[in-house]
RNA sequence: GCGCUCGUAGCUCAAUUGGAUAGAGCGUCGGACUACGAAUCCGAAGGUUGCAGGUUCGACUCCUGCCGGGCGCACCA
């Protein structure tokens, strides 16, 4: 259903052409009004009274003389400077409300239009160091990154949910060698495979070891070796670490109710072989000339092992592999002269080697001593680091062909990626900002299909606090267990729902627990703006009343008992004309029903999934008003009854949508 | 020191990205159950948006400078 902004902004537009000529026939801010004033406005005409050299109230009231748009709004009035406010006629709601309510594929979709143009998304969220308990710190991501897939999905993009988990690197030269000795038998043909049974105990207890044990520790760094030459020892113990881990991973994002599944993990160990040409690759686009004001960077890519589709950079000089040659020494020639004088500014980004490492120089980075701060991508030892494999994770959600012969591990389809968003939290914002810059130095940021630059976003998150503002901890000093987190959530909700509702059987409850804790903590998370720290509290995240998980819930459920009561399914609900729009409240709450899509839109646009928190909210408020004033099963007529039975149908439907679908809270028939 | 980020009611947070008289919840005070779940609702009090300038019709929002908190600043992720 075109979205009621869509329309205003149309009728607008059309007389902003008639009043002023077609060049100005653009953006007519359209918003929503306060609700004091308006159910929306236009804010045109002061911007344009500006241009124009006119009086603002005399620019609107020309574009109200052009304006057509009676059959939708009251008579438009000019307040203020210039604000020409709009009421929406409660016959036009009514009639696009029915409608919605009538033509099922509205219904579910809330009224939510597909995008006109579907992206394929990457999303990189939660991530846990494998071999490392889930801690708290692995909630936000896990929880944001899933409200956002889910919300891009449904708007019709092809998202793709990657978990980048932490599963090869130096710690498993310890890890390895503790299993070692713990004489793990590790061959699939043991009749009962060993189990960690906890991960942390375990993980603690290797780091001791390689913290006060030489022998130990030397060892260990010889298993990494040994693992990276894929020793069939090695890999096996390797293997045997991660799958538990990865056993343990799912039942927490199963609890959570976080769509990952096993095929969504492509960690470090998937990248690892693709890193040292991840580094030639690298050194060769940056050499030539990057992020430079010209460059021929499609010999670079036809020069590449990986078959590529046609680029079309038109207008671009191309050059010869001689010239890449110079630009190299080009490059070289700054790193002298950036270690002669430390503070030398970086024009562009290149390829230098520093103190033994292979580091990429990005304009606009400098250390705490003002000199060039490098993005390392190969340490002095040879080894690889985490800048690497993001690196190398661009490069395969871009660029990459999924069937390229190297590749061991062909997915069911290319990805070509046109968005790519990283759900981390905000200390790695300077990180995320050099590897994407990296990435577009190196032109691996354009879509080999579109030909379009892909839109790199981290989507940055604040730390959880205790009450007491400092990072959520336990008494002792350790971090809180995602686990140990979950379960008394689920435990405080069961407590609340026995002394709340005593009635509701034991099965209920147990189920509706589940539901109401994960979803009271979810929620707490979701509808605070991302990029803030919070306050991790209980007491605030399970109360029934207020902005919390439990009240929505019990919106819901109190709307599904009013079904009960008329003894009635929305199914065999028909509307007799239209819905009924007769008192201010039932006008306030089909307002706010067809405000849906324009607070999923707003998700999308600034991945902020509090925007959908915060209109459930006050859609539970709309609805309560409602509910207060005017009685539904006993409405004074037949078709009343229906008409306000629609309206809760609706906003059931939405909150549903928006609650499970959208946040992946559950909902329940009654709590 | 440099960079990023935040500072809004007693507390926890919003504010449609530059729009009107800055809104909610908790807490406080005062009301509403012989009508659908009172697990709720209605009302009141509570603000120089850290401070000082600037930009313009208009600033919590943008720019500059201070003050205060958090985070980051090359071989960990």
């Amino acid at each position: 259903m075109i979205s009621i902004d869509s329309i205003l902004r149309q009728r607008f537009a059309t007389a902003l052409g008639l009043a002023f000529g077609s060049e100005f026939a653009n953006d007519p801010m359209i918003k929503e009004g306060d609700e004091k004033f308006a159910d929306y406005q236009c804010n045109a005409a002061m911007a344009l009274g500006k241009q124009l050299g006119l009086p603002p109230r005399a620019v609107a009231e020309k574009i109200i003389a052009h304006l057509d748009i009676s059959d939708v709004c009251q008579p438009p009035a000019v307040a203020g400077p210039g604000f020409i406010n709009l009421r929406l006629k409660p016959e036009w709601v009514a009639h696009r409300l029915t409608r919605f309510f009538c033509d099922a594929a509205e219904k579910v979709r809330g009224g939510v239009d597909l995008v006109p143009q579907p992206q394929t998304v990457v999303v990189d969220y939660a991530g846990p160091n494998i071999a490392k308990e889930m801690h708290v710190g692995h909630l936000r991501s896990a929880i944001l990154g899933d409200a956002i897939s889910r919300t891009l999905k449904f708007l019709g993009h092809t998202v793709v949910r990657q978990n980048h988990v932490g599963d090869f690197g130096t710690q498993f030269g310890m890890l390895i060698r503790h299993a070692q000795d713990l004489q793990l038998k590790a061959d699939d043909s043991a009749p009962t495979k060993p189990q960690i049974a906890d991960l942390d105990t375990y993980y603690k207890e290797a780091a001791l070891r390689d913290k006060t044990d030489p022998e130990f520790s030397r060892q260990a760094r010889q298993a990494v070796v040994s693992l990276q030459h894929q020793d069939p020892q090695a890999t096996v113990l390797w293997h045997w670490i991660v799958d538990e881990s990865r056993r343990h991973a799912r039942e927490l994002f199963a609890l959570l109710g976080v769509q990952l599944t096993d095929a969504d993990e492509r960690g470090e160990s998937f990248y690892h072989d693709r890193l040292s040409s991840v580094v030639e690759r690298l050194r060769y686009a940056l050499s030539y000339g990057g992020d430079g004001p010209a460059t021929g960077i499609a010999e670079v890519f036809s020069a590449d092992a990986h078959q590529r589709g046609p680029v079309d950079f038109t207008g671009v000089p191309a050059r010869d592999v001689d010239e890449a040659r110079g630009a190299l020494a080009a490059a070289e020639g700054i790193q002298r002269a950036m270690e002669a004088s430390s503070t030398t500014p970086i024009a562009r980004a290149f390829v230098a080697e520093s103190q033994g490492a292979t580091c990429i120089f990005l304009p606009g980075y400098v250390d705490k001593d003002k000199a060039p701060l490098p993005l390392i991508i190969q340490k002095g030892d040879g080894a690889y680091l985490y800048a690497t494999t993001d690196l190398a994770a661009l490069y395969f959600r871009i660029i990459e062909n999924k069937t390229a012969p190297e590749d061991q591990t062909p997915l069911q389809q290319d990805w070509h990626a046109d968005r790519i968003i990283y759900v981390t939290d905000a200390r790695q914002t300077q990180h995320f900002a050099m590897v994407f810059d990296a990435v577009r130095a190196a032109r691996w940021d354009i879509n080999p299909q579109s030909h379009k630059s892909v839109r790199l976003d981290h989507a940055t998150f604040g730390s959880i606090l205790g009450e007491d503002g400092k990072p959520f901890k336990t008494r002792s000093g350790e971090s809180v267990k995602l686990r140990e987190l979950l379960t008394e959530a689920v435990d405080r909700a069961s407590a609340v729902m026995l002394e709340k509702n005593p009635d509701l059987s034991a099965q209920a409850r147990s189920d509706g627990s589940l539901a109401v804790g994960i979803g009271a903590v979810k929620y707490a998370d979701l509808k605070q703006d991302r990029t803030t720290d919070y306050a991790f509290s209980w007491p605030r995240m399970l109360a029934l009343e207020g902005n919390t998980g439990p009240y929505l819930q019990y919106s819901y459920a109190r709307i599904r008992s009013i079904f009960r009561k008329a003894d009635l399914r929305p199914t065999e609900l028909t509307p007799h004309g239209d819905i009924k729009l007769e008192t201010p409240q039932e006008m306030v709450l089909a307002r706010k029903l067809l405000q849906f899509p324009a607070a999923v839109e707003s998700v999308e646009r600034e991945l902020k999934p509090h925007h959908l928190c915060n209109y459930l909210y006050s859609l539970c408020s709309a609805f309560s008003a409602f509910y207060e004033a005017c009685p539904v099963v006993k409405a004074p007529d037949a078709d009343l009854r229906t008409s306000r039975l629609i309206l809760c149908e609706l906003t059931a439907t939405i909150l549903h949508l928006g609650l499970n679908d959208l946040l992946g809270i559950g909902v329940l028939e009654e709590m």
